[in-house]
RNA sequence: GGGGCCGUAGCUCAAUUGGUUAGAGCAUCGGACUGUCGAUCCGAAGGUUGCGGGUUCGACCCCCGUCGGCCUCGCCA
């Protein structure tokens, strides 16, 4: 068997002479009935192999027999290519390798798409031959970047005194968050197990066996549908450490992402990363990760839209609604149309009832800029400058405003911004703006069942000086947790936590978890905050968001090696998929027919 | 669970208002060719229009159902 001396990507103009064996798969053939030209593929690029039929006849007949994806090597010696004949599109482009051996491994059937193309190919046949998928350029680029990003965290905190520990695949099912993939137990007949969320209560209670500075790369299930971001498998970059406040949690792990978009990209990121509060965030973005690549901030007009003659308005602040809005540069380019139709049709999918907008142009009469629009009779013209100075407009300017209830005001103009940022062209995407958003609420309001729920997770630490409003003002304690962003996509996410057994019981008491039901959940973690937790905290990064971002693709299916579809399926290996009914009696399992078809028998019945 | 887009040759797409034999590029196969590099030229083969019903003289096209892919709301402590 020929044993390759370099790879594909290797040989150069200074390499001539040489005698080379070279292994890999057959990207394309030229054959000139005369001389045959292979450019062969592996990870590492492109070389043109060429086969003379004068000097090697045998080889040059076998040569002109192979296809595309077929595996071969060949042996053969270094040459320049003439004047004029270099290929500056390849690395390898000034060389050739003239072939004195060749050898097939492998033949291939036609391959379902093209590997060399430009063309988009349907990602459902992708991700049926993923093998042949993985193999272009693109797809092992995204491999690569997240192996880097692997291999540099690992560098990074093994040399700041992290230990890398595994936790345990098969937990306990808690029914709080997101929901369990449940395993059954065999030995346990009727008890199951379930894929760990993530391994917080086992990081902190390494903290509590004084391990100090932990981390792992680890792999974390949530059963919930997917998203173009989200899988319900993904990796984290989870890291705990003792005797911390956040400021040396951020400060640590922000230098880690310095470190990565250095080595990936060559890229310096300033240091320290700005912080933002989480009310800014939200008052300024309407998001708590706002993409900071563009300005275009939200402005809050409730006051002057209540003193106009405006109903909609007027009603909306009446019932404790408000009225925020953006103001677009040149957004004035958009035609009644795009915003009646297309721009309200986007918000109301949101769950909006409707957008308001003005146009901002001089007025005819006094040259002065003012606002054109269906309800710019409802403003005085005193109202109307009062708009134009809050939102800073000029003229061609497009004001957009949106009134309801905070909530869902925030949530439509926060992805409007967004769209029209990308839309205008405000967003440049060589861009990265990174931001750590502080000062999250502790606990949110649950109007549905009557209590508060963790923003975070229930063992997340309030801010000290917000204690005092456990009992009197809880929705309004701020906690200790921090979140990083970059370019309005979440990459992190940790916080102080709570490493004391009477404020934890405090904030279960909050969350409507009784005494019974905590210990019950989490007796195991509560009785090792009273052997002697040291203070701690920690983050995790979401180790396939940080790829997209790197790799600038925005499917999180392209940065994972077989990943599901949003049916949770794997189309290579057809999982999940049904199994032998003695596998289940093992188990002690019954499968019964699903609940609609039980209950389409009972209404035939 | 809800909403939206999509499904035609191996791939990417086209097909007039519902009209006669469903086309093109690439790929594949055969042939030609003295240096190509997305080779070129000549030729051939390739179709259950996702699947099942329905409407119609006639369906890729309209209707109903179903399967699958993507996006999204809910969900994601």
């Amino acid at each position: 068997m020929l044993k390759r001396t370099q790879t594909c990507g290797q040989p150069r103009i200074s390499d001539v002479g040489q005698t080379v064996i070279l292994t890999g798969w057959v990207n394309s053939y030229r054959d000139h009935g005369n001389l045959v030209f292979i450019d062969l593929r592996d990870r590492t690029g492109l070389v043109q192999l060429v086969f003379d039929p004068e000097k090697y006849p045998q080889i040059h007949k076998t040569a002109r027999s192979l296809r595309c994806e077929w595996v071969i090597g060949a042996r053969g010696a270094v040459r320049p290519r003439g004047d004029g004949m270099e290929n500056p599109r390849l690395v390898t482009g000034q060389i050739e390798v003239a072939v004195e051996e060749l050898e097939i491994f492998n033949q291939s059937k036609t391959p379902p798409f093209e590997i060399d193309s430009d063309v988009n190919v349907g990602e459902e046949l992708r991700l049926q031959y993923r093998y042949i998928d993985l193999r272009r350029p693109g797809m092992l680029n995204r491999l690569a970047v997240r192996h880097r990003v692997a291999k540099i965290a690992r560098d990074y905190y093994d040399s700041n005194g992290f230990w890398e520990i595994e936790t345990p695949m098969l937990g306990k099912s808690t029914p709080e968050g997101a929901r369990d993939f449940l395993v059954p137990s065999r030995l346990y007949k009727g008890s199951f197990y379930a894929l760990p969320q993530s391994p917080q209560l086992f990081k902190q209670i390494l903290m509590v066996s004084n391990v100090d500075r932990y981390f792992q790369i680890v792999r974390c299930f949530r059963d919930e549908d997917p998203r173009a971001d989200r899988q319900a498998e993904f990796t984290q970059i989870d890291v705990e450490m003792s005797f911390v406040q956040a400021d040396d949690v951020m400060k640590i792990n922000e230098a880690l992402i310095v470190r990565v978009f250095k080595e990936v990209l060559g890229l310096e990121i300033p240091t320290p990363i700005r912080q933002m509060t989480y009310a800014q965030a939200i008052e300024e973005y309407g998001i708590d990760r706002p993409d900071l690549r563009f300005d275009m901030r939200l402005k809050t007009i409730t006051d002057i839209a209540a003193a106009s003659t405006f109903q909609v308005f007027v009603n909306t602040v009446k019932k404790g609604g408000i009225v925020k809005g953006l103001c677009v540069p040149g957004g004035a380019k958009y035609s009644r149309s795009d915003i009646e139709v297309g721009l309200t049709q986007f918000i109301t999918e949101l769950g909006a009832k409707g957008l308001a907008w003005f146009k901002v142009a001089p007025d005819e009469a006094t040259g002065a800029v003012s606002l054109k629009s269906n309800i710019a009779k409802f403003f005085t013209p005193e109202q109307q400058k009062q708009l134009i100075e809050r939102f800073g407009a000029k003229s061609d300017d497009l004001i957009l405003m949106v009134a309801d209830q905070s909530a869902i005001v925030n949530k439509v103009l926060a992805p409007l911004r967004v769209k029209l940022g990308k839309d205008m062209g405000l967003c440049d995407p060589s861009k990265f703006e990174f931001v750590w958003v502080i000062d999250f609420p502790l606990l949110e309001w649950n109007a549905d069942e009557n209590r508060f729920d963790s923003l975070h997770h229930p063992f997340t630490a309030p801010v000290p000086e917000d204690l005092h409003k456990l009992d009197t003002d809880p929705g309004n304690i701020r906690s200790q947790a921090y979140d990083l962003v970059v370019n309005g996509s979440e990459i992190g996410g940790g916080s102080v936590r709570i490493h004391n057994m009477e404020t934890q019981a405090k904030i279960f008491d909050l969350l409507k978890i009784t005494r019974q039901q905590a210990m019950d959940r989490f007796g195991f973690f509560l009785k090792a905050l009273e052997y002697g937790a040291p203070p701690h905290g920690g983050i995790a990064f979401g180790l396939d968001r940080m790829v997209m971002i790197l790799t600038g693709t925005d499917n999180i299916r392209d940065v994972i090696a077989f990943p599901k579809t949003q049916r949770g399926q794997c189309l290579l290996t057809e999982a999940p998929s049904g199994v032998d009914q003695a596998q289940l009696d093992e188990l002690n399992l019954k499968v019964q027919k699903h609940l609609h078809q039980l209950e389409d028998k009972q209404e035939k019945q």
